[in-house]
DNA sequence: TGAGCGTGTCAGGAATTCTTGACATCCGCA
DNA sequence: TGCGGATGTCAAGAATTCCTGACACGCTCA
C-alpha cells in the first residue's frame, strides 16, 4: 500500500450484528476471498464499488451505512 | 476490460443538474483525470470506492443516489 | 494433548483502476 | 473559414485491488 485508505467501515460490527457471521462466511457470500475481507475490514485498502455494494447488500443496509468517507479533504 | 461493470450511474444527469458541469470540471473537483470521468460515466468500469464517494460529495447526494447495483445476480 | 475454528500475515502474481499524452469529431461563434 | 470548448478514443504504464497458497497464534473442546 503506497497509499492507505481514508474510507472507514463498520463491517466488523455488522458481522456480529448479523448472527456472528465469520469473515469466511461473509467472504463467501460477497464472492471474494477471506483475505480480501480481512484487508477491507482492517482498512488496508478500500474495496471496489462492486464489492462494496455486495457487502452492503448482504447486510441489507445502504452503502453509506457500511462505509464512511471522512469529511473535509 | 475483461469484465465490464454491472454498476450503473447517474453522473451525466447529475452533471447537467448542477449547472452544466463539464466532465473536465467534474474530473478536477473529484481529483481524477478527464478520461477517468468519461470511462466511469460510460460504465467502462466501476470506480474505486474513494472516487465514488468524492463524486457523490461533489453532487451533495448519498452514494446510492449516484450509483446503483442491479438486483439479484 | 491434539484437533478444529476464527483471525491475521506474507509472498507472488493476475486483474482492474487510473494516469499521461495525443488525436478526432461535433458544435457554436466571430 | 477558423478557433475554442466539450466529448470520445487509443495506447502504454503506474498504482491499487483481489487471488491462490501457506503458515502462525489464541481459544475451545473432546
Amino acid at each position: 500500500m503506497v497509499k492507505p485508505t481514508r474510507v472507514e467501515n463498520r463491517i466488523r460490527a455488522l458481522r456480529f450484528a448479523h448472527g456472528e457471521l465469520t469473515q469466511a462466511d461473509l467472504a463467501e457470500r460477497i464472492g471474494v476471498t477471506r483475505q480480501t475481507v480481512i484487508a477491507i475490514e482492517q482498512g488496508k485498502y478500500s474495496p471496489s464499488l462492486e464489492v462494496a455494494f455486495q457487502i452492503a447488500r448482504v447486510f441489507g443496509v445502504p452503502l453509506d451505512d457500511v462505509f464512511q468517507y471522512p469529511d473535509g479533504a
